[in-house]
DNA sequence: CTGTTGACTGTCG
DNA sequence: GCGACAGCCAACA
């Protein structure tokens, strides 16, 4: 059983609601350091397909982790398909359709 | 084993 | 508002 940083990345970013998303501190704060953002962005790097890590982007809304994915419009395209408005490789309402686990998870 | 890097964030100037 | 520094921990050379 490990019970690391890096597994809980991989449920939260699992149990992400579409069209919805949330930011690598949010994670780490739910993990319980908020700067740990780095291991959640490290975690990620491992992108396993289970994880739809699309949804998972800096405290800007701004889609960070693109030019790790398969092309660099691909995650815009992700977040577009689940009704999420991005411009210019950045979230539009960020704000509303920001998802904290530490409150809506729980 | 040591050093650098990494999909980040917060604080200081 | 923006630039620079520090902190966090794990993987890789």
């Amino acid at each position: 059983m490990k019970d690391n940083f890096f597994d809980k990345v991989y449920e939260v970013s699992r149990q992400i609601p579409a069209g919805r998303i949330t930011s690598y501190g949010a994670i780490g704060k739910y993990l319980g350091s908020a700067k740990s953002a780095r291991m959640v962005g490290w975690a990620l790097n491992k992108c396993p397909i289970d994880v739809p890590a699309h949804r998972v982007v800096n405290r800007k809304g701004l889609l960070t982790g693109k030019m790790h994915f398969s092309g660099t419009s691909l995650m815009q395209q992700l977040l577009e398909n689940e009704n999420i408005v991005v411009v210019d490789s950045k979230i539009i309402d960020f704000d509303s359709l920001f998802w904290d686990p530490s409150k809506e998870l729980l």
